[in-house]
RNA sequence: GGAGGGGUAGCGUAAUUGGUAACGCAGCGGUCUUGAAAACCGCCGCCCUAACAAGGCUUGCAGGUUCGAGUCCUGUCCCCUCCGCCA
């Protein structure tokens, strides 16, 4: 969420970065709005004022037995105009808010221009696609093949998007959360299992709500709804809270299954478990000082590209231009994973600094230890990493002619000693 | 799901028939001290403001009654205990 007053001090510099990211916003009713209601505001407080002398003054002439009536009554209709200017305050402050809520998160300056993913920046590459000297399976066969993903059954119980992982796609998928996390641990990350049901606050407070409500999954008549991401209860976990300094960085990692309608994302990746209703990941989000937030994206980067090399896929890292960022994102690099049945690199990570926008929305703050006044942290989050893409760019990216797959060594203490996949 | 009890600042506790939130601890700053402790003084919920002054708001949340609500009324959320159900 914008903080108001910068859209009153710089609404042309704001309107700028966020025509970056294909958006246009008129302040202008916003800001006649929000000039009304200060002075409403005032002209209220006033009348406040004025109430709670009286009635201190009526309680003192109670005390010494004198007469107020005439007090009283003169108040009661203070009380009435209290209560209109109340209700028109709150009409503002609703129409304000909701406003607020929608506007996207303006990008950082060293965002490039552009409008689709033909325009982000490639800033690193790792490893090289593997030159195949036989006919690779995509994921989809392979994983029938080799009777590890069940896409038949999981259609009858659950619908289109679904699928069961048997076998040894069961145990490799626990191994990839198990490895993955312990991981995370080992570079700093606090182990977390959080909720998969949250309320509409939280949905708010990371920015999946009031605008992208058809994405997320409803769960009727309970008013929960189920994660689209874990970054949703992670950072979540400290809204309306006051942070110590000393506290900060705090930075947690935590697996969970995300559930996504993927309203609008007919016809595409139909095939395989790249986009699926219901898929693993293991989240990595951090809760940050201002200052700290650029450095914190490249370090949480890093983290979760540390991962794809000890499982030894190739990958390359991107910037995302402006017209392809999301909604709450000040800043993202995309890392994709090569998958040749694609024949081209696939998201398999998002990191991004929000910078103050969710603290905002989720009233996420930190006392400086300098000054009285409180401040908003900056949040990040990122994947480390989306398992089921992970599953399907390792059984790619390391099958053999004889329809096998091998095991990356990291995996195998985590496998009970399994050094390939084999048909069964 | 049912019955009962509870929610006040980071923590623990106050507040007369309704009269405008008090105290202790912790924390921060200062005095004193070589330093520390102790003692003493100040600060120690939020908003508005460039900042100040002034003012407003704040007893889980949302309403209502009232000149005035921590206190009375309604709804709701959460926590605890017991019963029921249950992995």
């Amino acid at each position: 969420m914008l903080d108001i007053r910068r859209i009153r001090q710089e609404p042309e510099e704001l309107q700028r970065l966020l025509a970056k990211k294909g958006v246009e916003v008129d302040f202008g009713p916003l800001l006649d709005q929000d000039a009304k209601r200060r002075q409403l505001l005032t002209q209220m407080e006033q009348l406040k004022a004025e109430r709670n002398r009286v009635s201190q003054e009526v309680a003192r002439l109670k005390k010494e037995g004198q007469e107020s009536q005439h007090l009283i009554e003169e108040m009661r209709e203070v009380g009435d105009r209290i209560a209109a200017f109340e209700s028109s305050v709150r009409q503002l402050d609703d129409d304000i808010l909701r406003l607020l809520l929608t506007i996207p998160n303006p990008p950082l300056p060293d965002v490039p221009d552009g409008k689709t993913s033909e325009d982000n920046q490639e800033v690193r590459r790792w490893g090289a696609p593997r030159s195949f000297d036989f006919a690779p399976l995509p994921h989809w066969d392979l994983g029938e093949a080799l009777k590890i993903i069940d896409f038949e059954r999981a259609r009858k119980i659950s619908g289109a998007r679904f699928a069961v992982l048997t076998g040894m796609g069961a145990r490799l998928s626990r191994a990839l959360i198990d490895f993955m996390l312990d991981h995370n641990r080992q570079r700093g990350y606090l182990e977390i299992a959080p909720p998969y049901l949250v309320n509409r606050d939280a949905l708010i407070g990371t920015g999946q709500f009031p605008k992208f409500a058809d994405d997320v999954f409803r769960v009727v008549p309970h008013e929960l709804f189920l994660i689209p991401t874990a970054e949703v209860p992670l950072t979540n976990l400290h809204r309306d809270e006051i942070l110590a300094e000393a506290a900060l960085p705090i930075r947690y990692t935590g697996y969970t299954a995300s559930f996504r309608a993927e309203a609008g994302a007919a016809g595409r990746d139909t095939r395989g478990i790249i986009r699926q209703h219901q898929f693993d990941k293991v989240e990595l989000v951090q809760f940050v000082l201002p200052e700290e937030s650029p450095d914190a994206l490249e370090r949480m980067v890093a983290d979760a590209e540390h991962l794809l090399q000890l499982l030894g896929l190739p990958f390359r890292t991107v910037l995302l231009c402006g017209g392809d960022m999301g909604f709450a994102q000040a800043k993202t690099y995309d890392i994709e994973v090569w998958m040749p049945s694609y024949g081209r690199y696939v998201e398999i990570s998002s990191c991004s600094n929000m910078g103050d926008f969710q603290a905002r929305r989720a009233n996420i703050r930190y006392r400086p230890s300098a000054s009285k006044k409180t401040e908003f942290v900056h949040t990040l989050n990122g994947s480390a990493l989306a398992v089921g893409r992970t599953i399907a760019a390792l059984l790619e990216n390391w099958q053999e002619p004889d329809g096998t797959v091998v095991l990356p060594e990291v995996l195998h203490p985590y496998l009970g000693g399994e050094t390939r996949i084999v048909p069964t």
